[in-house]
DNA sequence: AAGACACTCAACCGCACCTGG
DNA sequence: TCCAGGTGCGGTTGAGTGTCT
């Protein structure tokens, strides 16, 4: 049996919605709820269908609606929960209020996948829960490893790149990041990350950055807090 | 200045699930 | 239990806009 098309095409628009067809849809449904989607835009009015209608208003024009820049918190959860239930978006927007399956999966496509996907982070976030698992097995009091050595010697280095900004942004960033999935690196993070990395990238020790430079800085450091914040979330999120 | 290319996001499509008769 | 209609979900598209050369 062939399904029958949700709506008789004929005649229905398509496309961008007019301010005028988005007024007609809010009075409609403020006054008359939709209760029948199917129903409604031949109700209101609307040379529309209904699934058409339905989808204006559940990722448009619903009060509720949180419209403009997905804050770091939310771009950390819709991370967190993607790692955790894939692209089943709908489950991902109950999380966080105000926002659409339609929006969290546009914001995943054109910007989180992408940060997810570079080497470092995409290393970082594969590995994160069982790097977790580890820290919970290992004495993090232990004394320093060989490698916790060398990566002193990587902190020294970009220490001083940092101080020379002759250097290139993408030098310091591979020096910096290169090692994050290393178990004993997340154990130096979780130990030192606020007050160290404040102080690298103080405005004292950058001071002689050119403009650029001092944007690269800015979004590395947030960079920097929000890696750190997923790696040492991954308690939390291995109990979803 | 203009054409090419990349990016964003609203909207569409088709499938799967749910529900009521 | 089956079937048809309604709805929700995830994948995809394409117009609009921004950036680069």
């Amino acid at each position: 049996m062939v399904r029958s098309p949700c709506c008789e095409k004929m005649g229905l628009k398509k496309g961008p919605w007019t301010r005028e067809e988005d007024r007609i849809l809010i009075n409609y449904i403020n006054s008359y709820g939709h209760d029948n989607w199917r129903a409604l835009p031949r109700l209101a009015g609307l040379l529309r269908c209904g699934k058409s209608c339905r989808l204006r208003w559940t990722n448009y024009l619903k009060p509720d609606i949180k419209r403009g820049n997905f804050s770091r918190e939310e771009e950390q959860t819709i991370i967190e929960l993607h790692a955790a239930l894939g692209n089943r978006w709908s489950a991902i927007a109950a999380q966080l209020p105000g926002r659409t399956d339609n929006e969290i999966k546009n914001v995943w496509h054109t910007h989180l996948k992408k940060r997810v996907n570079k080497p470092e982070n995409r290393c970082a976030v594969s590995n994160f829960q069982q790097i977790t698992s580890k820290l919970k097995e290992e004495d993090v009091e232990s004394s320093p490893s060989s490698s916790e050595i060398n990566y002193s010697a990587h902190v020294q280095t970009s220490y001083s790149q940092l101080n020379s900004p002759q250097h290139s942004y993408s030098e310091i960033s591979s020096v910096i990041t290169t090692d994050k999935c290393d178990l004993q690196v997340v154990k130096l993070f979780r130990e030192t990350e606020e007050d160290f990395w404040s102080d690298i990238f103080s405005s004292e020790n950058t001071a002689g950055f050119t403009g650029v430079e001092q944007g690269y800085k800015s979004s590395m450091y947030d960079d920097m807090q929000f890696w750190f914040s997923i790696l040492t979330r991954g308690d939390e999120l291995s109990e979803i």
